[in-house]
RNA sequence: CGGGGCGUGGCGCAGCCCGGUAGCGCACCGCGUUUGGGACGCGGGGGUCGUGGGUUCAAAUCCCUCCGCCCCGACCA
């Protein structure tokens, strides 16, 4: 049954996205500051979950945390020519402070490579120096035209990393494990999002990049959203910021430097990929809350006999279950359940005096709505046939998003084809166009070139566009 | 930045055309009855009608100004 305040997918999905927003309680809208948002409570603690699988990996491939300031000299932005033309129109200026004007103005950092590099210049000098590994978490700024909660905001939560290497060959390397080992594999393994993982074209890739990979992934409506992006960034913010070191040989050598970034923007890409039209959809591995218990009762007696019950059944979970019992006592059944299917609790069980002369509860899965994701199960062994459940939802979202993305990819040979293959998911054709092909497509058809996947055939084909033979596959896409 | 729409209790809206006591639903507070899929009754609180100006005996309503927000495009994580 459709729930009270959420437009189905079907009708408008744009509109669909932000009651479940609204809905879910994750966010609300800072209207006095253009283009920002409050994350609530319910989305921050999302945003919590992504910190602290990411925070992991992160550390675990060696790399430390560290805070650079929020304000960056302007001038900074200007010294890597494609970089402040990538970034000036959307930066904010700070000009005055402490009453007076600033002798040089500040930008609020829309990413920080350039103040980093300022400081990595005076941090390297030997060979032994390298690689250096740093990761910040931050907060940044982009004065979008356009902003829409936690896909676009003004202001966006983030973690991006710096690192500094010797060679080309360490910095590819580098480039490649994050985006195998720490994106793709959080984002696939804790999000349930299958990703495409891909180069970015030359028009695509970041301002200031030697190259830009990124984990491409579908929404429910057919179009891309970028997960993550890892940019070499070759020499060019090295020689920008003179970051050198002295090397075995005791020649002094530019270094080579990567940069890479996963936004709050995941908590869209989240709620776009799994949610329905009862509401959100966490992902067993991500959510907060993983089971939510609501007792039922009708009087005092049953009451008492009921959240005894409950108190027995959850003593054995501290510890491998996340889960919170919903006794609050002014509300209904009804309300509670739908109230947590909105707020995408993978799980919910329901105690009521039936179930406790049974020693039996009702679990229903959120992944499942209505009849077909309840049952009655025994109280005994009850913890482990929960943690396999979740288990189980878990994979059953990701195998959902990929069987969704493969049906609604389709393979491509001409443009009329192409044409028709974006209106609804993603395009994989074979390329050999330039950026000027790109952009005419995107003209025309609204959709860009979303990535050059590592997975490329063994044959080759036909250019969709100009015919010529080439080897390289890539996926066009509408994108967010 | 171009095109469109909208500003009225916390939220969603009606009222405006045709000027005359600011209203409805939800939410909120109190009491009581309820509770296995969004409970019900009774009582109650809360609004500079976005801003500034003008017309008028009288403006939410008519005229002008400005501001803000949302949606659709181009730009972007």
């Amino acid at each position: 049954m459709p729930k009270e305040g959420i437009t189905p997918r079907a009708t408008d999905y744009s509109q669909w996205y932000l009651d479940i927003v609204r809905g879910a309680d994750m966010a609300d809208y800072a209207e006095v500051v253009r283009g920002c948002i409050v994350f609530k409570p319910t989305g921050y603690a999302i945003w919590e979950a992504i910190q602290s699988g990411l925070d992991q990996r992160i550390k675990a491939t060696g790399h430390v945390n560290a805070y650079f300031p929020l304000l960056i000299p302007k001038s900074f932005l200007m010294k890597e020519a494609e970089h402040v033309q990538g970034f000036a129109p959307e930066v904010a200026e700070v000009t005055r402070a402490g009453g007076e004007e600033l002798a040089e103005p500040y930008v609020i950092r829309p990413t920080s490579e350039t103040i980093i590099g300022y400081f990595y210049a005076k941090w390297v000098r030997s060979w032994r120096d390298l690689p250096l590994l740093i990761n910040q978490w931050a907060n940044v700024m982009r004065w979008e035209m356009r902003t829409r909660p936690f896909l676009r905001t003004a202001e966006f939560l983030w973690q991006e990393g710096h690192t500094v290497h010797a060679t080309e060959e360490d910095a590819e390397r580098e480039t490649l494990l994050i985006l195998h080992e720490v994106y793709a594999d959080f984002v696939e393994r804790e999000m349930a999002l299958p990703v495409i993982k891909g180069l970015k074209s030359d028009k695509e890739k970041f301002a200031g990049a030697l190259r830009s990979y990124a984990l491409e992934a579908m929404m429910q409506d057919g179009r891309a959203l970028q997960a993550a992006t890892s940019h070499n960034l070759g020499q060019n913010f090295a020689q920008a910021f003179n970051i050198t070191y002295t090397d075995q040989n005791n020649t002094v050598q530019y270094a080579w430097t990567t940069s890479w970034g996963i936004s709050t923007r995941l908590i869209g890409a989240l709620i776009m990929a799994h949610s329905d039209d009862e509401g959100l959809v966490l992902p067993p591995r991500l959510a907060p809350t993983q089971v939510v218990v609501v007792p039922i009762y009708k009087n005092e007696a049953e009451r008492s006999a009921v959240l005894a019950a409950v108190e027995r059944i959850t003593a054995g979970w501290q510890g491998h279950l996340r889960f919170k019992v919903d006794d609050r006592d002014n509300l209904t059944p009804g309300f509670k359940f739908n109230e947590w299917e909105l707020k995408g609790i993978p799980l919910r069980i329901e105690v009521g005096p039936k179930d406790v002369q049974k020693d039996a509860v009702a679990v229903a899965r959120r992944d499942m709505p209505g009849k077909a994701g309840k049952q009655i199960v025994p109280q005994a062994g009850l913890t482990e046939r929960l943690q396999a459940l979740l288990d189980e939802i878990q994979q059953q979202l990701y195998d959902r998003a990929l069987q969704f993305r493969e049906a609604n990819t389709h393979d491509v040979q001409d443009y009329a084809q192409l044409r028709t293959a974006v209106e609804t998911g993603f395009a994989r054709c074979y390329w050999d166009g330039t950026s000027e092909d790109e952009q005419r497509i995107q003209n025309e058809l609204k959709a860009t070139l979303r990535v050059i996947p590592l997975d490329q055939p063994e044959t080759a084909g036909r250019c969709v566009l100009t015919g010529r033979e080439t080897t390289r596959q890539v996926i066009f896409a509408r994108a967010y």
